[in-house]
DNA sequence: CCTCGTTTCGCAAACGTTTGCGTCTTGGAA
DNA sequence: TTCCAAGACGCAAACGTTTGCGAAACGAGG
């Protein structure tokens, strides 16, 4: 039995299938078993023995099969993805950072997307990618108390981009401070009336990002003892659609604000398309600052807080690595900087 | 030995690792064979069996080892897909759509993304997805000759999207037409001297879009007679700086067009910036046209040609579904259609 | 030259599933 | 009642790795 599958299909194998482990130890003249630890960096190997195994292995192009690995005992060598989206600009340039690291430790990429909340615990419950990846990584959005829990019960490293798990390693900024930046920028202008366009989440609540954001923008107008009437403080879905309508809102106030503070991008570049249709002088009666410095945001001189996704992307990739070469990781929490980004959309008052 | 391992890891794995099939086989008093048989909708099992099967899976919340089954001759349950790049617009749309259908049947989607020439080489020389994925998805890349015959050698479906794989099942739209009707828009607003901005890929070449782009664009204007000087055949590679360099070297000919073709959205929407800056009158001196409809194309006011991205993406997961299936597709070659989107950069001469 | 310790390597069990084949059950026809 | 066919189910081998354990080889010290 041990032998015979070597005659039965791999004898033809040059033309079929691709080569086994066993392909491999007969063409380096020695055991399975030696051609495992040379592979994978164990000890027991001598040097000279090591090369040419893995001189031979490259020959015959062999990789080893990430199924039988795993049900050995070893790795699948994938990592998962959990985004709520992978459409959307700063999902997919996270992931992109994420896949750049990943690759480069000849990891590969297994992209999990959740949408609906019954999506979210069918995922967490079955967690069915524990036949499939050895890692996790959350990208964006933020995990419940019980599903945290769930995971955690699933045994794996898990690590946050742009969200901070509680008790795992994570990449992120400090969107308080940017926020807080932002609005210094406006007051420092002169601004006094100040409105803050929030954005909610595809399940319409508000994320950690947006209560960062929107805690960084209080503690600033608190700091120049500046008030925030309720009417200031406009929610809108993610996205320009929002951002156009929450922007109507605004105007249609007894007392408009002379400048506005939307927690991304997109809601603000939805902001100025109202105000361009509405005529409203951008930079001059009304100021317009944003969050992400997304690629449109140059285009539209909009101002902004420039965050380093790509980066966080990167950052979150060398945190799984090193969580899965050295099973902890040194400096699990991660902040990058953010950078006030200046352009005409906001201006003195 | 068959039995040793129920107890010794498994009679403690209501807390600790995940229910097996065996644990299945016990809770519903049949035999694992019986377990895999109703699993996977095999005959030889009564409806009643089954049922119940499928109900104790359910409350052990057990799902199958994708690693096991592949080694045993199933399937992974994982498809892979080929992208030049994930962020960007199109291709992270796309991978959305696909993404929908993949999770509607109940498969996981791995990503590879494929820059350099030499990781291409590598990929699919070494084809270390044979053992992770059932099929490959090549999203909005060409693949060469070379490349396919490779892939075929590995003997799994694969799929293009926006792209034509020689021999294989794709979902794309006719750029050829597209990019005529495009062009006779422009000639039937009464333009003569139209330029086309040509967009190359990362390696600094013109891709099949391209050259389909550009051979309607020229089977348009030779339908009208009129000619394409040299000088009005501008190539940049992908993107809002190219284009706006490329049309900067337009304006800087000896006798500027007066309308203008880009292959794609995002090199036209780069050309309008060249032109506000230099304050030509978009939609009056110059007219522009893009291919996309990305999503800026409507904030910008650009006319352009849409293309349903996501509907591309999804098409895409319904022809590997179908393959994976029933083993072979009914109408392999899926041409969805485009349709011309009129705004405010393109108007008469 | 013999013994002991170290290093290098091979043997074989185990991982969780799929599937061909054999056995048993069941129901109907003779 | 007996026999047969068909359907339902169990047995066990196989998939390609990993790894504990034991055997062999080797060098050095006595």
């Amino acid at each position: 039995m041990r032998n015979c599958y070597r005659e039965g299909v791999n004898e033809h194998s040059p033309p079929g299938g691709p080569a086994t482990m066993a392909d491999v130890a007969e063409a380096a003249g020695v055991a399975v078993s030696t051609v495992s630890r040379a592979l994978r960096g164990r000890p027991g190997v001598s040097s000279a023995q090591r090369e040419q195994i893995l001189r031979v292995a490259d020959e015959l192009s062999y990789s080893v099969s990430a199924s039988a690995s795993r049900l050995a005992g070893g790795r699948t060598g994938a990592v998962g993805v959990l985004v709520p989206r992978i459409d959307g600009w700063f999902h997919s340039t996270a992931v992109a950072g994420l896949q750049e690291r990943l690759h480069e430790h000849g990891l590969d990429l297994v992209l999990y997307r959740l949408q609906g909340r019954e999506e979210r615990t069918g995922f967490f419950t079955r967690r069915a990618f524990r036949h499939r990846v050895d890692a996790l990584v959350v990208v964006g959005t933020t995990l419940t108390p019980d599903e945290e829990e769930l995971l955690a019960e699933a045994g794996l490293p898990v690590v946050g981009i742009s969200t901070r798990p509680s008790g795992r390693p994570f990449a992120d900024v400090d969107d308080r401070a940017g926020a807080a930046g932002a609005t210094r920028h406006l007051t420092n202008l002169g601004h006094e009336r100040i409105a803050i366009l929030r954005s909610t989440t595809l399940l319409g609540t508000h994320g950690a990002v947006s209560h960062d954001r929107y805690a960084g923008f209080c503690g600033a107008m608190a700091e120049r003892g500046l008030d925030v009437p309720e009417a200031y403080v406009v929610s809108a879905p993610w996205g320009l659609e929002g951002g156009a309508q929450a922007m109507a809102e605004l105007l249609s106030a007894a007392t408009p604000p002379t400048a506005v503070f939307a927690e991304s991008d997109e809601v603000a570049i939805g902001a100025l398309r109202t105000l361009r249709r509405s005529n409203v002088e951008v930079g001059r009666t009304m100021s317009v600052i944003g969050f992400d410095d997304h690629q449109l945001a140059e285009l539209l001189d909009l101002s902004t807080v420039a965050q380093p996704v790509h980066e966080q992307g990167r950052t979150g990739g060398d945190l799984v690595v090193e969580a899965l070469e050295h099973g902890r990781v040194a400096e699990p929490e991660r902040v990058l900087p953010t950078r006030l980004v200046v352009r005409g959309t906001s201006a003195g008052h």
